[in-house]
RNA sequence: GGUCGGGUGGCCGAGUGGUUUAAGGCACCGGUCUUGAAAACCGGCGUACACGGAAGUGUACCGGGGGUUCGAAUCCCUCCCCGACCGCCA
């Protein structure tokens, strides 16, 4: 959410910014309500303030009959209170359905546009290889060297489900080991997650549980959740606390399975495990001083460059435009795996994501930080970025690592967990 | 799953309907004293929102929500969480 106070200073400012983002807003709409909802808020509390003169003034009264009309003036203004009170809560609700759709800031940077508008930033270390022989999709690769079976996630799941076998199966574990190896090393806190969470925390993270487009998989005959991603049960970790400011930044390593319903996407591109409804991802996640995000960010895409060049898979890496950012985002960096399986002669496919989502979210959530020896608290910058998302990521492994004689060699960096240099051929 | 006990400020903790304006302590900040520090002493010290140029003032907040009452941390209902013990169990 944006600051109420910012959007009454910048009606226009805001109005514009969502439009960029494409997000329909009428932020003129909002700054009338609020305005009058502090004026019946001014009301509300001037009748609270009569009312507890009265109470406290009963205790006092030397007569019977004194309290007795004391107490009536008392009903009479909570009764009154009680009716301005209604009326207010009608126009916040309002404004707060109008409040909630407004997305956040858009970095000055950030390219404005559709999705289309993205800007390409730079490519990795890895060149696209050529490919002197037909090349096959990570799906004819996984049934060649019986690594992924589908049919059997759809009987025991549906569609979208899978197993992971053999080579695939030490591939998951080694492409967590390998990313939460170097995350530790660059001081991140490791954490294994829950899987399910309540509705409030999704909602404050902005997933809406239980919507009719939801994504998001929901308990029945209960409040929980499975949880999108590890950036919900991490951003949740602290909401409703007070950080030392001595104590930021803080990075946290997330290891938790996803669930997706992907309501809405039949009909996308879909094949094999790129869009599925369960997969294990490594994410990072900062909460940081208002000044250090945008750093925080940089090293965010770094990392994720790195953990992609270290596997030697091409990818490129995308600015992301006001349109595509959705609401939390200030600012979003892509980072697009080149897959040779993909499409007609290869294509580029979203492998990670990272965001700085300013204080858009912990305005929500309500996570703050306190400056030793100064009044009052501010809300932290909270950012988070996929580190490897290990579906997306097989799906570059296998498809940028077959060799012509059908065999697929094995990233040097994830030989120490899988155990062998090669999966088929003589490896 | 069962029984019992709990949830009060950054932390600990008192508080069973009205001078409670949430006692007291710890921590923290400022000061006195000191060569310096510690100790001691004095003072300050919650958050959010609104109003105001500011000083400040008002309202709300004692796990969440609802109720009773002129008035609720306190009484009632409900939900959540934590702890102990019992049962079951990887």
């Amino acid at each position: 959410m944006l600051d109420k106070r910012f959007i009454l200073d910048n009606p226009d400012l805001v109005q514009e910014n969502c439009n960029h983002r494409g997000i329909k807003v009428d932020v003129a709409r909002f700054v009338q309500l609020e305005l009058d909802r502090r004026q019946l808020q001014l009301d509300v509390e001037d009748l609270s303030r009569q009312a507890n003169v009265v109470s406290k003034s009963i205790a006092q009264a030397k007569d019977e009959a004194g309290r007795e009309a004391r107490k009536v003036e008392g009903r009479n203004l909570r009764d009154l209170k009680e009716q301005k009170q209604v009326e207010m809560e009608r126009l916040a609700a309002e404004a707060n359905v109008i409040h909630h759709s407004m997305p956040n800031l858009s970095h000055p940077e950030a390219p404005v546009g559709g999705e289309d508008a993205s800007k390409e930033l730079r490519h990795g270390e890895i060149d696209i290889r050529p490919f002197p022989f037909p090349v096959l999709d990570h799906v004819d690769l996984a049934e060649q060297h019986s690594l992924i079976d589908f049919e059997g996630g759809a009987r025991i799941a549906g569609h979208g489900f899978y197993f992971l076998k053999n080579e695939a199966a030490l591939l998951e574990l080694a492409i967590q080991q390998f990313a939460v190896e170097l995350l530790i090393r660059e001081g991140f806190t490791p954490m294994i997650t829950p899987d399910l969470a309540r509705g409030d925390i999704l909602k404050g993270t902005g997933y809406i549980p239980r919507g009719p487009e939801t994504q998001i998989y929901s308990i029945e005959s209960s409040d929980l959740n499975l949880v999108a991603t590890a950036e919900i049960t991490l951003g949740g970790l602290y909401a409703g606390q007070v950080i030392d400011a001595d104590e930021l930044p803080i990075r946290l390593c997330g290891i938790s399975h996803c669930f997706r319903t992907e309501a809405g996407a039949a009909g996308r591109a879909s094949r094999g495990l790129y869009r599925v409804h369960q997969f294990t991802k490594i994410e990072m996640f900062a909460f940081t001083l208002p000044e250090q995000s945008e750093d925080m960010l940089n090293y965010f895409r770094e990392l994720e460059c790195e953990l992609f060049d270290r596997m030697g898979i091409p990818y490129r890496v995308l600015d992301i435009a006001t349109g595509d950012l959705g609401g939390p985002a200030y600012r979003k960096f892509d980072l697009e795996a080149w897959m040779p399986g993909r499409g007609t002669g290869g294509e580029y496919g979203e492998v990670t994501s990272a965001s700085n989502c300013t204080d858009y979210q912990s305005r929500r959530l309500d996570i703050r930080y306190k400056v030793k020896g100064e009044k009052g608290t501010h809300l932290v910058h909270t950012l988070n970025g996929t580190a490897i998302a290990v579906s997306r990521a097989l799906i570059a492994i296998l498809e940028n690592c077959q060799q012509a004689d059908g065999s697929i060699l094995v990233p040097e960096v994830l030989r120490r967990w899988v155990g062998k240099d090669r999966i088929g051929g003589n490896g």
